[in-house]
DNA sequence: ATGAAAGCGCTAACAC
DNA sequence: GTGTTAGCGCTTTCAT
């Protein structure tokens, strides 16, 4: 297919009036292996000249290591509506490339059949995997776990007889999701509604439920499930939703939306019904997403970091690979409430920062 | 690392009673090799017993196939904002995946060093190169194409010399934007601002920049540098360009932005101000991202189709790299104009369909 | 129809 | 210090 000649690293000892071995010893800079400067001069501009690149193939199987990192994104249908995994990936990618990591992207659809990544592993295609929305019902993943298989979960999951075992970088949902329904309490608001995504998705967003049921009752106020609507990842979702909770009264006088996508679809929604936000519906989204501080009017939302938990997972699996386990097998980041207009507490004025 | 004992070719040849090459025969079904079916039988059991997967490194080392597409996201921060990358990605993987690739994505930070995706090729790691966001300085990629290497470019850059030779997927974006200014001019307007990224980026933009400039033209309305503003890709950058444009009178009647996040953030801005859209000033965007018919008022923008481009990016880069080149070199996919509310040429009434 | 043997490009244990 | 040699796990002629 190419043209070129291939360059192997015999061209390069030949080039150099050295061995196979020099070569590679000069190359991967071995530790405890005294070569004489000018060898190693020649070799490294022989290696130069000639363009040569090590066969990652030849390299990776007798090292037994490929220098990647494999990501798994199931429901990878979100990618198109979510902003969360875009983010997520940059970090991840990020940190992945500084560490001398290539980043394979496996975006599984059908998550109950969890070949997908399980070929990664037993191919020895990738030295560890990170693994985004896994679902709870997926049984390949505690068994590579178990093994010892470098492994990161990106939003924890608990696993019965795996917690000791088991890395992950998440927030706290349902600190997160009771912040933000408290402070629509502490507005004064009794009849707040929710929309979180279908029942069986991720475990995040039952977080953001249970949440909500909690602040809820903390404050005495009754639980209607009238008042939850499901919906998926998207802004029509939301659109949709909010619809039919406008579709008999009394209205709801706010909503906390599972994310900041399906906000958007929901304010759209109480725009078209004339309402005003926040004076006859507050709103209050989740995620943060770049976009939030432009929102009519700027989203009061809880700022996850999805570029960090991105930068965090590659940092804690790649320590993991090379036999650096993270300090904390758990790491759990902050997610405030960033106040802006569609709740009510403050009044228009200028757009506040954005991230 | 993992406690299991690897399963090699061997193991399922000793279980099968037979030898290395018959399993290997069998279970890459080699045409023209006829193999007793109670054999086959036999090797498909002990595989599926020892629940054997081959060595993608031994594979690929002899075969000289990695089954892996190398995907190249130059620009990588955009992951952030842009909601054109994350729908691409989807598409791409999900074709990959039918034919049988993995994807390895590269994100390029500078693109001016571009040893990074070099070393993937030269390393044997991928079979193929999709590249998106390219620079039109990019030195490695034309030496790459000239020796044949496969890659497809997504969004089309002109190559003197090359033309011949590069495989793309694109849509025509002077063309849209000729639509676009067109229709706005079509509505009455004369003062057309226009919001697009900095002038050393993407080529994609600077054809909307050219298209936006030609509709004047052609309609006889003298071109104003001071009503075009150079943001990035995101919503705060649209806010600022949008501030800046209002800073002196006359104000624009109408906004083309370079993307719909950007028009986001400038629709922020133009309410801020408080002003009305679209009677004041009425907007169009390009890129129809999801959120669109759900913005306020919902967004008249250009339908480009990140999905449909992923999904033939790697429908051209899988048949290249089999030896069956597509048939048509560029593949350019239509852009039409959606026209909802933002740009006045309808009136306020149900949410326009989304995507 | 099946098996023996060579070799892909590299690293690493062992000689010299 | 540097070269020789033996594999890593697989595919693939070439014999049988």
């Amino acid at each position: 297919m190419t043209g070129k000649p291939r360059v192997t690293s015999y061209q390069v000892a030949q080039r150099a009036g050295v061995s196979r071995t020099t070569v590679s010893l000069v190359l991967n800079e071995v530790p405890g292996v005294n070569i004489r400067e000018e060898t190693r001069r020649r070799v490294l501009r022989a290696a130069e000249e000639l363009g040569y690149v090590p066969n990652a193939a030849a390299r990776s199987l007798v090292s037994g290591q490929t220098r990647t990192l494999g990501l798994v994104i199931s429901h990878a249908e979100h990618l198109q509506v979510d902003a969360f995994i875009p983010q997520l990936l940059y970090g991840f990618g990020l940190v992945s490339r500084q560490r001398g990591y290539r980043v394979l992207l496996e975006t599984v659809e059908d998550v109950t059949k969890p070949d997908a990544y399980t070929e990664l592993v037993r191919g020895n295609r990738i030295d560890g995997l990170a693994v985004l929305n896994f679902r709870c019902d997926d049984s390949q993943l505690p068994e590579l776990i178990r093994r010892g298989f470098p492994v990161v979960l990106i939003g924890f999951h608990p696993w019965p007889g795996l917690e000791d075992k088991i890395f992950a970088v998440e927030t706290d949902g349902v600190a997160a999701a009771i912040r933000a329904t408290r402070h629509l309490i502490a507005l004064g608001h009794r009849r707040i509604a929710h929309i979180t995504f279908s029942p069986e998705n991720y475990y995040a967003t039952q977080d953001r439920l249970r949440g909500y049921r909690q602040a809820l009752q903390a404050a005495g106020i009754e639980w209607d499930p009238a008042w939850v609507r499901y919906g998926n990842f998207s802004a029509a979702s939301g659109y949709q939703a909010m619809r039919q909770l406008l579709r008999r009264k009394p209205y709801p006088t706010a909503l906390f939306a599972g994310n900041d996508t399906i906000a958007l679809g929901a304010m759209a929604a109480i725009h078209r019904k004339g309402l005003r936000i926040p004076e006859d519906i507050a709103v209050v989204g989740y995620d943060d997403i770049p976009t939030a501080p432009y929102m009519v009017p700027p989203l009061t939302t809880v700022r996850i970091s999805p570029l960090e938990q991105g930068r965090i997972a590659a940092e804690m699996l790649s320590g993991l690979i090379e036999g650096n386990p993270p300090q904390h097998r758990r790491i759990c980041l902050p997610a405030p409430l960033i106040v802006r207009e569609s709740c009510g507490a403050k009044r228009q004025r200028a757009v506040s920062a954005g991230r």
